[in-house]
DNA sequence: ATTTATCTTGCAAAATATTCCAAAATCTAC
DNA sequence: GTAGATTTTGGAATATTTTGCAAGATAAAT
């Protein structure tokens, strides 16, 4: 890759989050932050984006909503956490569901040197991996649900009751002993066909989520093979759950990555 | 080979891809890398490329459709203009099949009043629509084309050969009397679906595709219904096209305010 | 005020560019 | 066709740029 074309993948890159940290970009391009610094000198300059401690922003924002929420969420540092260590447990060259959902859409930030083949109904995933060239995207059809910035709908279900893939990467509304629920109604048939699609299924659930129930039962604990979750999980519900064979990984909680908010 | 049919296949080589280091075209022309520096060289004076530190870049990226439609100022005006005479073109309620494309995008940006029912295949589009809920938006499954930000493969045509809608507003390469072309290969599939899904096919070009010829060819002029072109396109063309059956419509001139002028 | 993280600066190592030279290919004139 | 001249090519030596690292300086966080 030339100095040229990192450049401009950086350019993309930050179109697609708005913002980005240093280290994220480093990984990004695959050169060390000394370089991003540089490019990132260089680029302000040319007035493309603009410097800040930490990393980089664009000079407009869109106030995408869906960009937007998945970034300044009420737990982001825990979600960030949890992405990282959620990311860990794929390996190089698999083939990944990625449900859609704040939780892992944090995932996906961190997937892109595993250089996997990505699967998913989220926008803001597909947005995220847009100019990554490493990546392979797969983004299912259907119908735009505006709110959330997922596709949804019976193509989306189709899309993914022909697929097979190696891992699901999940979120949910709540998780119980009992089993598994969502509140959206319209995710679930999605989500149900992104299940059987998967050898290896893993939930990311932030701690809030636990012993929570939502309206719409999703799937049994038989069913899932990991849970990924933050320290701050009751340890009494983590430990029922391991009784019940699930993996339960409990991401750690320091989280200093990125300040994306300006003073 | 010879020495001019290897410049033309670097020259035609980067046209694609927009960035090549020195390996990648070495091997693409399968000679030494100082014999690439020595073209590159040549063909920097000649004024078809920009040489850079590792490799060499295109002069006009294009690339710039999907990262930086934002700041594409490149005819801008002149595809806003067609946006919105485009745009005109649609009633309410009616659904609209948009190709991808930085001109048909524009059109995209006029069409939010008319609450119309999309369907496309760019992720740009879909990002235009994605928190509006006027218009519903359906977005063609597929893979991720990372430097245009588009969907493609099997499941994209797939999609649009299930699919049925009023219009298709298309973009394309070029456009002669002998029909009309695309540079992509990769979309003419997409594109062919696309076509016969739509009742009424719209073409939006601006004037700089008038009288080019681009390497696929996608359809003749029998199948068009409507051409949105802006004012500077060839008269005579123009005219040979109505000849054939085909409504071309030139959108007004941009009023840019130059000296307190008005066009 | 202290602690941590991020930024700047200078320097050595790596990558890339330039220049030069000899071998191969092409052209030119018999 | 053949011999010599000319151009082109691939590689090597040298110069330049770029990159990554580390230490001191600066800014943010608590």
């Amino acid at each position: 890759m030339t100095a040229e074309e990192r450049k401009h993948r950086i350019e993309a890159y930050l179109q697609g989050v708005e913002f980005a940290s240093l280290e994220e970009l480093s990984q990004h391009v695959g050169v060390s932050t000394s370089t991003v610094r540089r490019d990132l000198t260089v680029l302000e300059a040319a007035g493309s984006l603009r410097r800040t401690h930490g990393g980089a922003r664009v000079l407009t924002p869109k106030t995408d909503e869906f960009a937007f929420s998945a970034r300044d969420s009420h737990q982001f540092s825990e979600k960030e956490a949890i992405g990282r260590a959620c990311a860990e447990l794929i390996g190089s060259n698999q083939s990944v569901i990625l449900d859609a959902g704040t939780t892992v859409y944090h995932v996906a930030r961190h997937l892109e040197e595993k250089a996997p083949q990505i699967v998913t109904n989220s926008l803001p995933v597909a947005n995220l991996f847009a100019s990554a060239n490493k990546v392979e995207v797969i983004l299912a059809g259907g119908v735009i649900y505006p709110r959330l910035g997922v596709l949804v709908g019976p193509m989306t279900v189709e899309a993914f009751l022909k697929m097979r893939a190696d891992v699901a990467i999940m979120s949910a509304g709540g998780i119980t002993l009992e089993g598994i629920t969502n509140s959206h109604a319209l995710l679930i048939d999605i989500q149900r066909a992104m299940l059987k699609a998967a050898q290896k299924i893993v939930f990311c659930l932030d701690h809030s989520k636990f012993g929570r129930q939502s309206v719409s039962p999703l799937c049994g604990l038989d069913m899932v093979d990991a849970i990924v979750t933050d320290s701050l999980a009751p340890a009494e519900l983590v430990a029922g759950l391991r009784e019940r064979g699930v993996e339960v990984i409990l991401a750690p909680a320091p989280a200093p990555v990125v300040n994306g908010m300006e003073k």
